[in-house]
DNA sequence: ATTGAAAAATACCGACCGGTATGTATATTT
DNA sequence: AAATATACATACCGGTCGGTATTTTTCAAT
């Protein structure tokens, strides 16, 4: 028993994006919410309404997080150029961070990929999904536009566009990271594929395909 | 009743593919499937030895459909551009045919999203991703192939990688349609983003932005 | 017509689901 | 110290979950 309303609060939501992260919202139960965060039930509904609320609140919960990795990788001290190259490191290492906890190499973001598989009825866990999109729009906005006007990219790309480009493929290369179970698969073509997507000028691409050579198999 | 053993099969096939298509593989019960498809549940069990089986089933059930619009699309009656231009409509009108039965603007692949979401334990859902994957792949590979032999393509392509760059990229957008519930946002998004991944040559690149001009909301 | 196996139906299992009703211990206010 | 509000616990609700055991129906080969 905590007995500390946020300390227990919080508890709930770092157990639910956890284990939401693991496997997904329909598949994850209250009850084993509360097990593994050592609280009963009683206190659950205490602090939610619902395991639908618990899921919004989760997903605010971890987009806080999230805003200060991004907060900081596009400081203003960073060039766009740089600010790119953090995103890229910052995304794999985060996958990194996150497959520590589980075993599976790759994470992806649940919130999302919730949202992508909610049903007709759940429009909750899709909206959860959209705020967060919305959210990072506006950081793939200022990269994009920042690199514009630094003269960096070919052509003279719709920003809006290309930073929703962007994200379409990070989401989709981070399933397939999970389904292949293989972070070294997100290493590979996390970097080319953005290169490519939002045309960076030749001269400012970096190599940097930082994986080990072989093993990219699946381990299940 | 229906009392032919394949007709009673492929119809739980095909109501599985279509609720799963709708929510996700743990969202959908066996009671479920079984009322809608018409069959009790004794009859289930009897085609199939457990839900997970169904699944991967209907996972290859579904394949086979796909394949025979990718083996007409892909015919090589068409140039690879031909086939380029093909795999776009097909996509779009994929997406369009399907949300016609649920109330989903976009629906995605349910048996890639749904292997993105599978637990750490479900290895067999994980499993018929990874198939539908290595299949989809070689088409994907014959395409850019094409496209790089007849010189279409800048620069001097990994043809393996761009191949994985593209289906990374249809996913994800895919899937962010199916949050936004846009399809639109899917026709904006995707010529432009598959132009840019496989850096198609500026001459062969058409306008073809095919979106009514406003409408991107969400009805949910 | 009989029989035997396949196909499908019925009835049921224990476990778990999300959610609630009620009680109690602690903290805050008065 | 009394009154009240908050934080949590216990026990339980009806319903559904995936799965099984058993029986009935159907149909083809004999």
């Amino acid at each position: 028993m905590i007995r500390n309303a946020a300390e227990t609060r919080e508890k709930l939501l770092e157990t639910a994006i956890s284990l939401i992260w693991q496997s997904n919202y329909s598949a994850v139960g209250v009850n084993e919410i509360c097990r593994q965060a050592g609280v009963t039930k009683g206190a659950f509904y205490h602090h939610f309404d619902s395991k639908a609320d618990l899921y919004v609140a989760a997903s605010r919960h971890c987009w806080e997080g999230m805003k200060l990795d991004l907060d900081e990788i596009f400081s203003p001290s960073f060039t766009p150029l740089e600010q790119l190259e953090n995103l890229i490191h910052l995304i794999v290492d985060k996958q990194e961070r996150e497959s520590a906890a589980c075993d599976l190499e790759v994470v992806g973001c649940p919130f999302f990929t919730s949202g992508g598989q909610a049903g007709v009825d759940e429009a909750k866990i899709r909206m959860a999904a959209q705020e967060m999109d919305a959210h990072v729009h506006k950081y793939s906005v200022a990269l994009i536009r920042g690199l514009k006007g630094d003269d960096a990219l070919n052509g003279d790309p719709d920003v809006d566009q290309v930073a929703r480009l962007m994200h379409h493929y990070i989401q989709g290369l981070l399933t397939s990271g999970r389904v292949l179970n293989s972070l070294d698969l997100v290493r590979q073509d996390l970097r080319e594929g953005l290169y490519r997507l939002i045309d960076l000028k030749a001269e400012h691409r970096v190599a940097g395909n930082e994986s080990s050579p072989a093993k990219t198999a699946d381990a299940a």
